[in-house]
DNA sequence: AAAAATTACTAAACCGGTTTAGGTGCAAAT
DNA sequence: ATTTGCACCTAAACCGGTTTAGTAATTTTT
């Protein structure tokens, strides 16, 4: 026989309510007598009661059960931040549900509409666009990664424009003269704004920007699209000798190119990417990169969340720093 | 107001039955007028009524929500399989928890309890222990990754030994004379299958095991432990110029470990890993992998745990193939 | 001694669905 | 003129908890 309230209450002669307050904890407050607690407790034990959280969350209207939603659990950035978020989120007693949009809408409202029926409590979320928080209402979201124009949530981000400053300048400072940036089709403010840190950077090295400097990878492509980006960048009258990368994926493919089609250039140019990764630790070219911190970034996105839950007043927006890690 | 079938059931002069028959489409089988059906139908559409999920699961004892629970979800292999997991459970129409255990049977069983009480329908699982399946009858599991010696779950698997087999094989075929093996201090039964295939490999080359050549990492202290492993290795009389790494976790440190300490022997050794990892495409030493089958080891064990919690006939047990990736 | 407060406990409503076991009324069959 | 069958619909129990608004008995206060 399963161990539900009810049973307890019957093996032990008292009502559920009883049990209930027992249960929780709020015996005392609720003036249970020492003796009627531990007769409860001790049928609970022999039975193996063990609570039904669906229907507490049915009745409490909290579910302690929080979504983590990106673009793409496998990329490494991401289960990073997904590992700690599970710390984070356990530590406060919340389960965490995940799901990829793959930087898809529609596959984005999906899971959000989902995540909400399914009484989860609220959603921690790099959105690829704001729509599914506009279509959910009163329903607690953090965002992180990407801050959306024109629409203001709880949101953590990084100094992205000033990061993208400090890479490329460091690819200067370590002798390159000609940087290139690998940049995404994609409209997110994040990436205008480490193109704006790219272009600052050039600016204050007195080089005018120029537009054959910036090639565009697709996410659907992004082999292709990047070799074909990298191999524009090399055949420029003055081909450049180091790259900056938006993002770890780039890079990653990047590096990948490189080590098959321009093994001679390997030491001849230098990689400046975001997202530190293990891996830029002994691949060719050598990469800078800007690690960010992720367990803040993990732990901010857990507690604003969780605050905003708990109806607290909430911080509005934290913006972190990155750290420049050079090779 | 938020809507729910009681107030659709008012707003259409009709009874939660009928409202919870249509909309659940069984109103044709359940002979429920047209007109009535639609409306019921229009009702919900006007009040844009979104199911409770929580309500539902509570009612049906079937939530529609899977767990994965995994050593590290940030690993790539496991972030991998987490991304085709998600993919195919929506397919069928369920959501996933995810959890990592750090390897340790305590979070394990602490993970399971949350889920079990969460009223999650079953579990997907690379076990480190096999404690929380005997403690939690009655409650679908399918394993992968391992399998654990004296307990049979509905479990996936690859042919670790052929594999370990092959890859040590290929080791001696591209030149190596002399090859370790880095393992890792755990009791796990595929590592022992792996380090088999390993001794096969050797004594097929007519070479008896030297249990010097196989040396331990620690999971906690992994990046120390590799270093004095691969000392170890490089410090024999007769140091290997082959080594043998049980995953990619232990790759990725030697091949750190080696960048770091031995980058005049990059070229002059060459590494064996299981999990193949893109990484391996670019960095030096050389890198010959076993690529598990992601796809079908994702999909299995999502259909083999559909079929436990539906209750069908359960295929026990699949032993996948991988394929040797040499470089 | 009556009123007020405290202690110890509970009935019943509620959360939002599903499902069982019927109940009408009307047409067809006996 | 009953009985049977069917189309259409619903009351009420149920899932397993939480919580409000109480009650009865005892103790304290006035």
């Amino acid at each position: 026989m399963k161990a539900s309230i009810k049973i307890i209450a019957e093996q032990s002669g008292v009502s559920k309510t009883t049990v209930s307050f027992v249960l929780n904890g709020r015996g005392d407050e609720k003036n249970i007598s020492a003796d009627t607690q531990k007769r409860v407790l001790d049928t609970a034990l022999r039975l193996n009661y063990q609570p039904n959280h669906l229907a507490r969350s049915l009745s409490t209207g909290r579910s302690y059960t929080i979504g983590f939603v990106v673009p793409d659990i496998s990329n490494p950035f991401f289960s990073r931040i997904a590992r700690l978020v599970e710390h984070y989120a356990e530590e406060k007693g919340y389960s965490v549900m995940m799901a990829s949009t793959d930087e898809k809408p529609e596959k984005e409202q999906k899971i959000i509409n989902s995540f909400h029926n399914r009484q989860i409590d609220g959603v921690i979320i790099a959105p690829s666009s704001v729509d599914m928080i506009k279509n959910t209402p009163n329903f607690p979201f953090v965002t992180f990664d990407r801050q959306m124009p024109n629409f203001r949530t709880a949101n953590i981000t990084i100094n992205n424009e000033e990061s993208a400053y400090q890479l490329t300048q460091k690819l200067f400072e370590r002798g390159c003269n000609r940087v290139g940036v690998v940049t995404l089709k994609a409209f997110l403010p994040n990436i205008k704004q480490r193109i704006d840190g790219y272009k600052k950077a050039l600016q204050d090295n007195k080089l005018i920007t120029d537009m054959e400097l910036i090639v565009e990878a697709n996410i659907n492509d992004i082999r292709a699209t990047i070799k074909s980006g990298i191999d524009t960048l090399m055949n420029l009258s003055r081909p450049v000798n180091g790259i900056f990368f938006l993002n770890n994926v780039l890079a990653t493919e990047g590096i990948w190119v490189f080590n098959r089609y321009y093994p001679q250039l390997l030491d001849k140019v230098l990689f400046a990417s975001f997202d530190n990764i293990d891996v830029f630790d002994y691949v060719q070219p050598k990469v800078i990169s800007a690690l960010q911190p992720g367990e803040e970034i993990a732990r901010n996105c857990v507690n604003m969340l969780i605050a905003q839950i708990e109806g607290k007043n909430l911080q509005e927006a934290i913006c972190l720093s990155t750290t420049i890690i050079e090779r």
